[in-house]
DNA sequence: TTCTGTGAAAACCTTCACAGCT
DNA sequence: AGCTGTGAAGGTTTTCACAGAA
């Protein structure tokens, strides 16, 4: 995906390497088994294996079972987990419990799709101001969310304690920006700017290069 | 991702198994390769070194002479890369030299979000048309790419040959669909919808999950 | 009996260190 | 001297296999 979409290596970055040290592909698989325990639970289930839980995320059940004793025991033998039990604990752990808001870098062709799909907000993330370079330039049909010029970026982010970001700036930009953003504190970033940033260790980035998936896809093609 | 950006891990899916079998990731890493190769290209930069092209794809520099080793010898000791010569062979590897039909199945808020984006058009791609269940709901402002009933699916897929799909439908709709793609003979589908697809060996995935990534980047947050 | 939790083994990927061209 | 190419070492993640609780 990207697939890793393509990704960081650093073990657990940013929090205090709780609990020796959790291989950052085990979080990422964390949010995958939260989106397959929602959809159980909106279809009523009340119990899943590791086994199925595990068939439902694409990984094997051990795998699942040792990405889940890194914080604990949540399961009961001979029963398997309790979906809506689990889903919380995942809640918990992944600190998705708390609406979390968000800030948008960059409203060109991709920072305007991204803001009109609108499908962060579902999932506990509000976008709440976009940021662009160009405030005037048209782009039709953007939701209500406010647009304001990157000058007021810094200022914005201490203002209302932003932590997470979503970077959709061109390439040449990108860097500069992210510069900006991490000296105003900012502790997370979702870079679909197709470069890779520079960044201090304890900030977080996760790169989503959809050119870049294609490009890898068309490899596998005969 | 992006990423991500999540990912499948067979080694060499699809292809042959050519040349042993070569990392997933390495091949993914190639794409990145071939972005900074191309942006040094631009630059006029003429020859570049491991360690300079490995810092700006983010890796070490032993890997990178790693990737490129399972396809061959294309550096000069004691100089470096030819940046437009390695730029040439990355694109024969991949198969991003000839211009690489796409289809976009799943014109909701997303997949309207990817057509009016448009940036995969640059980097070798087309989007030649796009399906939904539902044709006659309104979509302002799409780019002029033929919108057709997804009853027309498999005819389109035969008649074009095309081998790449962009999937953005619900979750609930992904499989079935993606069981249609597979036997009208399609090789690789670059995954949005937030779900985890049953395929067979020799069709690859890539999944984007744009919530899973939000939802990862959380948990690093304190 | 069933299914989780987990140490140990296997597989995999990355990094090192240096040999070998230019 | 400089930098690539690569076997071997090192580290991490995945998988196995079974002990142990319900």
């Amino acid at each position: 995906m990207i697939l890793h979409p393509v990704k960081e290596e650093p073990s657990a970055a940013g929090r205090g390497d709780r609990e020796e040290s959790i291989p950052r592909k085990s979080i990422y698989r964390l949010s995958i088994y939260h989106r397959c325990l929602q959809r159980l639970r909106e279809n009523g289930v009340e119990t899943v294996s590791s086994e199925a839980l595990a068939r439902a995320a694409g990984v094997k059940p051990p795998q699942l079972r040792k990405d889940l004793a890194y914080f604990g025991q949540f399961g009961t033998r001979g029963l398997g987990y309790n979906v809506i039990q689990l889903a919380g604990i995942l809640n918990d752990v992944l600190g998705t419990n708390r609406l979390q808001p968000v800030i948008l870098v960059g409203v060109g062709n991709l920072g305007t799709a991204l803001l009109r799909y609108g499908g962060f907000n579902k999932e506990g993330f509000e976008i709440i101001a976009a940021f662009d370079a160009d405030v005037d330039r048209p782009r039709p049909g953007l939701p209500p969310v406010p647009l304001k010029p990157i000058t007021e970026l810094a200022r914005f982010i201490h203002d209302h304690q932003v932590k997470m970001a979503i970077l959709a700036v061109p390439a040449a930009a990108a860097q500069q920006v992210v510069n900006d953003l991490v000296a105003a504190g900012l502790q997370a970033i979702l870079n679909f700017s197709p470069t890779i940033l520079d960044t201090p260790e304890h900030v977080v980035v996760s790169n989503v290069d959809l050119a870049v998936e294609l490009e890898n896809l068309s490899y596998f093609i005969r």
